[in-house]
DNA sequence: TCAAAAGTGTTATCCTTACACCCATGT
DNA sequence: ACATGGGTGTAAGGATAACACTTTTGA
């Protein structure tokens, strides 16, 4: 009647070190950035990150706690991400001790103070560049060129059949493109080698010069864990406006909508869209105009938390791409 | 140019004891089942779990082998789902040790053999009564009646404004039910002190005999983590299949779906969409008639998950409530 | 006066919802 | 024959996507 093996009942204090790690995201002048940390001088960059102590009261606390520590960065909206612990995490590193990293996605509005810390912002697309498209598919299909070269090469004429269909699933071809599945696509990158990651986990050389800057760690796959998250949850939540300063103009919120999903979106609709959705409304005042005319200023309405239970942004169409 | 507090860098060994923990779903004759195990005679169920150990090479895998060890229940579809980790997670116990847990959710299509071990299968909506409107409102309503009463005793007037609104916004009044929320109508019922495990946390009388059965620890939050996520996902990724045996009739998947999301469905639009989704093709055979027209059998379609992105089952209207 | 950006109106199309109805089997 | 569940057709309504167009500013 009791299968349950013994050690099960109390379980026997395997002592494991667990680390909190934050993807903090801001948006500035309608480039989406992520805050990063310099541990060491000439080393990639990492995400801000601290052992959790029996101190903190709560997961969240601790994490923040440690990137204000190391940015001094406050955090606005934090959620969970995602724990990280398999063991070939790094690549086959002697190293005994397994880490295991309870990864959260933060928002912020002010992506402004970087100066007193080895801390730095950068655009997210400098580490995923094949994730933009706002300027064309360009830096995609030179992607898909790298990852069709990869499938064909080496073993059997079936294996490379299933390669290629995978790269074609995963990185869409012509306007299938699924801008929430950012992980898989890193995932695939590195696993064809085509990402400076894989090169260290693995020492084998990767086929040319990577298209994109690497992190330490695997702080990028975290970062495109991130990317695909906060992508998917702008259309139902309203985790946008966690991103935008109080007052904005409606197209400083497109931009910035733009910069998450990394496409462009059809003005008009889009407008329309927001605006009907009841979550944001007028504010006294007009924008400085930039070189049009001066558009209204509108913020978020707080009392939607109060009214309706899960809305989102929801972002219409893309804009017709321009010519490649 | 460095203010990273020097215990940054090569974080200090903070041991911590780190637990996997799986919520286990099957359907079962139209019910939806959790897996359980009885660690101790005459007390509450809990979850599958176990310590992580060095040697588990991913958490995939520890999971897995302590779900088989404790239930000898084979697992099928697995995704992580949240690690609990706050202080307080069981109440103010003076427990030193931070118990750490990484919670998956994992599917199983035969939710038949539990026998051999002190492992059960229940139907969960005896733990959440209230999240199954399948026979009508009542339970919803019943459970409504006392956390308003909750509300309104204790505290200013303010404060009692504010819950009752609270109240109306989570558990939703009249047909403004949002069934993914399950962990926030859980929680807040926890706050009531109108479940069990409350009454065990902080030693205060609950108001009245609990609606539902409790489990051990956090386990039933963790369940209704569980539950909203499956009823968020079922949308939008072909998860229920996962439930299914190979052959069904779409009544019985219809069933299924109605199971999970605690609602019924409008059979002609949830065939329709079943059928023009693409997910379902027809198997040779018909069910075995149950007291009418003999079923059409039908079966997943492995192949979509090469075709296309991200499909999930489209579960159309709410059937007309019978009178409740 | 022209470029640039803000902002409005309207229409075709598709998807969702709802309702009505027919079919095949066991008792 | 009739109750029960399986299965199909179609029309109304609403949301979306696409298009064309006007307004207000700075240079």
């Amino acid at each position: 009647m009791n299968d349950i093996p013994p050690e099960a009942a109390p379980p026997p204090a395997s002592a494991i070190s667990v680390d909190l790690c934050a993807v903090v995201i801001g948006v500035e002048a309608g480039s989406p950035r992520v805050l990063t940390v310099q541990r060491q001088p000439h080393e990639p960059p990492s995400l801000p990150a601290g052992p959790l102590h029996p101190e903190h009261r709560t997961l969240e606390r601790g994490l923040r706690s440690w990137v204000e520590q190391q940015t001094r960065q406050p955090l606005g909206y934090v959620e969970q991400l995602y724990t990280f612990g398999d063991l070939d995490r790094f690549g086959q590193s002697g190293d005994a001790r397994r880490p295991l990293s309870v990864a959260y996605l933060a928002l912020v509005r002010d992506a402004q103070p970087p100066g007193v810390t080895a801390s730095a912002w950068h655009d997210w697309y400098d580490y995923l560049p094949w994730e933009d498209q706002r300027a064309g598919r360009g830096a995609l299909e030179r992607m898909i060129v790298r990852l069709q070269a990869w499938a064909g090469a080496g073993g059997s004429a079936q294996e490379a059949r299933q390669r290629r269909e995978r790269v074609r699933m995963t990185f869409g071809d012509g306007a299938d493109w699924d801008n929430e599945r950012v992980l898989e696509r890193y995932e695939l990158a590195y696993e064809a080698g085509l990402v400076a990651e894989a090169l260290r986990d693995r020492g084998a050389p990767p086929d040319g010069l990577p298209p994109s800057f690497g992190m330490a760690l695997d702080h990028r796959r975290i970062l495109a864990t991130a990317i695909g998250r906060l992508r998917a949850k702008i259309k139902y939540r309203p985790v946008l406006f966690e991103l935008m300063p109080p007052e904005f103009t409606l197209s400083e919120l497109q931009r910035a909508a733009e910069s998450i999903s990394g496409t462009l979106l059809h003005k008009q609709n889009f407008r329309r869209l927001v605006e009907s959705s009841g979550l944001v409304e007028e504010a006294p005042g007009m924008a400085k105009a930039t070189g049009g005319r001066p558009a209204r200023l509108m913020r978020f309405r707080p009392e939607v938390g109060l009214e309706r239970p899960a809305p989102g942004v929801r972002i219409g169409p893309l804009r017709r791409p321009a010519a490649s």
